[in-house]
DNA sequence: CAGTGAGCGAGCTTCCGCTTGACTT
């Protein structure tokens, strides 16, 4: 039996520590914290010191008696949780759930798992800090208040099931807010001149911008115009060094948004990745918010380079943590071996694994060194001058291996900018000629949406939420249908060129599409609705800056300077008065919105959001019986409530709409939630994308059908005489059985043609009888 | 998935932060 009991909170972590500490320890993990508030009303006693009940969640049940039989056992406990607010907590949680006796339990931290780090830790333990406690309690009571209030509220005056909290519906309120920047933008025009230079030599040709813009066309073509007879001349010509520095190691949010970015993964996924790679042993803790290295890593990162790369690519660096509340317990993200340079794993595990390895020898890398020449061209009759910039590189440093990429990349690389290509051999006063001028049309652009990984960004910036909740949080906002993360199309834009080439000028009228956005996130109607209401009624909740502020009162109470109560008192009681001024003062919100009268019936036309989300009633709603009945229809994918116009809602009851028959049936086109489908024999088939579901013809929903058709039978595998319903298909995952409305998938190692009707029923009846366990719970969170 | 759409009322929903699994038509 081990003297030594000593509990961290990953079991990964536990696994490593063990092997540093030998036989005399018994290393366990707590799997995060061990008991929570009870999920009911009465958790929090708010008239008796806020005083809270607590409780083991049944999943934790078996893990606690098993660590208090262990802890009875030992001589000392060691409680080695994380050294934060909530690491603080999980260790006070064990000592009183356990039942510890202070003079047998022993209270350490690092924040480094190494030997040394750690052997240094068991020499200096400390008792648990009731402060930083205390500053935990103050957290989590104020957010279950928050939660647990406000969320009420809103099935009383919104709709039932919906939620509202300190970090979600901040994160919904920055979604719905640049929306409506957006809405409100007016894009402005004007001509941008590039030119196209050429030395006289072969092959020397480099391009040059006007640093001025012309608003007018005309202004556009007057310089055109002269620049017809113009001389070009180098008039200056500059070089000076520049270089460039490497970014920091990965944090969790750096690292989610650098994996959307460059890998296209959504911050859960790269977070399950990294877990992996993690529990393999590959990489240090994912959840950080530091950007701090140990010294083995340094020293690690160090030999790598240095043996890899040579010396001159080493430079050690300390990076500062800007991120506002960051409480620093752990380490950046960074490989544990720096000189694994790929390591096993699936695709996805390589790539992040790759990423993070990059970015952390990188970051122990010396500056790029570039040298950066501008030349400003001359135009006779012009007051303007051209600028070329050209860049060349002198020293690689650390781009060797990592270049960060940006969210502006993208966007910048339509715009075909110069990207400071290399210059031919020039001279002050040389002449030059224009092979080519072009004035382009270009429109300022609006504020950016949010991605996942950008709205993290922006969360941590204003200190909201945790490395541990990014993920989550974002989930929780798509769950409760207050945003979407989608792909809509965009709209054709016209823009005009002017061209000269050899002395001749054109000009062209192009097109462009515009405002197309791919995983990005909108807010919904009833985000809109949700939001709208927290801001009329609890301002000071959803104020981007609540959090700071209430994170501040909790690090006076972690110095020992506040006490939580009274903070929790001085919070409450003005919030509670809120929280039932509301219930009785505030309207019921449905976002409904006048769109004007119908011009050929001379109805009402109302937006609003209903039992089935948000709709348009044509007409009023009868007051007596007999009187006519309105009409209603949905809102389609992308239309909102508050941007949706008269003439786009009176479209909408155009369909559905008989476009002719098959087969003795009709056939109908109408637009659902999802888009426009033809509906036949009580069949459904998609439009495909850019046809106008109102000039569908005949020949064209035969052909739709016919098409689905013939692909579905693409897809079939087998038919069973037995039962024509049971059918073994080709899915996307694979071969599967639909037995009836069940789909059952096929196991490994079965040639799915020469199963037998016997062995497809037992199969489907297999899987009807054992229910999906982990499948059922994650719909019902979903929900 | 998709065509609908009253209002009532019982009984339900809900927070953030710390951790992994078991799940995947």
């Amino acid at each position: 039996m081990a003297k030594n009991l000593l509990i961290v909170e990953s079991p990964a972590k536990a696994k490593t520590i063990e092997g540093y500490l030998g036989k005399d320890f018994l290393v366990k993990s707590s799997y995060g914290h061990i008991r929570d508030l009870v999920k009911t009303d009465d958790a929090i006693d708010v008239n008796n010191n806020f005083n809270q009940k607590y409780e083991v969640p049944a999943d934790k049940k078996s893990l606690v008696s098993e660590l208090k039989k262990l802890a009875k056992e030992a001589e000392t406990v060691w409680l080695a949780s994380d050294e934060d607010r909530e690491g603080e907590a999980i260790s006070w949680h064990l000592f009183e759930t356990l039942g510890l006796k202070e003079d047998k339990t022993k209270r350490i931290v690092f924040h480094e798992i190494t030997k040394p780090a750690i052997l240094k830790a068991i020499e200096n333990p400390r008792q648990i800090n009731y402060n930083l406690v205390n500053a935990q309690q103050a957290r989590r009571v104020l957010d279950r208040l928050v939660g647990f209030e406000l969320s009420p509220v809103l099935w009383r005056k919104v709709k039932p099931s919906l939620s509202a909290g300190r970090v979600q519906s901040v994160a919904v309120r920055l979604i719905v807010e640049r929306e409506r920047e957006i809405n409100k933008f007016k894009a402005t025009a004007a001509y941008k001149v590039t030119a196209i230079f050429s030395t006289g030599k072969q092959k020397e040709l480099f391009r040059a911008e006007l640093p001025e813009r012309f608003e007018e066309e005309a202004a556009a073509t007057k310089f055109l115009e002269d620049c017809k007879k113009a001389v070009y001349q180098i008039a200056s010509l500059e070089t000076r060094p520049t270089k460039r520095s490497p970014a920091p190691p990965f944090t969790t949010s750096t690292l989610q948004q650098e994996a959307s970015r460059k890998l296209g993964y959504s911050v859960s996924r790269t977070m399950s990745i990294a877990q992996k790679l993690y529990e393999h042993g590959h990489i240090t803790y994912m959840r950080t918010d530091s950007v701090n290295l140990s010294d083995t890593a340094l020293n690690a990162a160090s030999a790598e380079i240095n043996s890899a790369y040579g010396s001159k690519y080493h430079q050690l660096r300390k990076f500062k943590t800007k991120a506002a509340g960051a409480q620093e317990a752990h380490e950046a993200i960074r490989p544990t071996y720096f000189e694994q340079h790929t390591i096993e794993g699936d695709a996805s595990e390589k790539r992040l694994y790759d990423l993070i390895w990059k970015r952390a020898i990188a970051s122990q890398m010396s500056e790029a060194q570039f040298e950066k020449t501008t030349a400003k061209i001359t135009i006779t009759g012009r007051t303007e001058n051209f600028v070329a910039n050209g860049e060349v590189m002198k020293f690689d440093g650390f781009l060797k291996v990592y270049m960060e990429s940006t969210d502006e990349e993208t966007e910048a690389s339509v715009d075909e900018d110069n990207a400071n290509a290399i210059l031919p051999p020039l001279a002050q006063g040389q002449t030059l000629t224009a092979q080519e001028i072009k004035a382009t049309e270009r429109f300022s652009r609006p504020p950016a949406r949010y991605t996942e990984a950008s709205l993290v960004k922006k969360l941590e910036e204003l200190g909201i939420g945790r490395p541990s909740t990014y993920a989550p949080t974002i989930s929780t906002v798509q769950n409760r249908g207050y945003v979407v993360k989608e792909e809509r199309e965009g709209k054709q834009r016209q823009f005009n060129q002017l061209t000269l080439v050899s002395g001749e000028l054109k000009k062209e009228v192009k097109t462009e599409t515009t405002g197309a956005e791919k995983g990005k996130l909108f807010p919904t109607d009833i985000g809109a609705v949700v939001n709208d209401f927290l801001v009329q009624y609890f301002k000071g909740i959803v104020d981007y800056h609540f959090t700071a502020s209430v994170e501040k009162q909790f690090d006076e109470i972690a110095h020992g300077l506040k006490e939580w109560t009274e903070m929790l008192k001085s919070f409450y009681s003005p919030f509670h008065q809120e929280v039932e001024t509301t219930i009785q003062t505030a309207e019921k919100a449905r976002g409904e919105r006048d769109l004007g009268v119908d011009p050929e019936s001379g109805k009402r036309v109302s937006v609003r959001i209903g039992r089935f989300g948000p709709f348009v009633q044509i007409g009023d709603t009868p007051e007596n019986e007999g009187e006519e009945k309105p009409r209603f229809a949905s809102l389609r994918s992308g239309q909102m409530i508050e941007t949706i116009s008269l003439e786009e809602a009176l479209e909408l009851f155009k369909l559905p709409k008989k476009v002719g028959s098959y087969e003795d049936k009709d056939m109908t086109v109408a637009i659902g939630r999802f888009g426009p489908y033809i509906r036949h024999n009580s069949a459904f088939y998609s439009l495909p994308k850019g046809l106008d579901p109102h000039d569908v013809t005949e020949e064209q929903a035969i052909e739709i059908i016919e098409d689905k058709r013939k692909k579905d039978s693409e897809k079939l595998i087998k038919v069973f005489e037995e039962n024509p319903e049971v059918k073994i298909l080709n899915g996307r995952w694979g071969p599967y059985i639909e037995f009836g409305k069940q789909n059952v998938k096929i196991p490994k190692g079965k040639e799915p043609k020469d199963l037998t009707f016997e062995e497809v029923k037992a199969l489907a009846e297999a899987a009807e009888k054992e229910p999906k366990k982990g499948g059922k719970k994650f719909a019902a969170k979903k929900k």
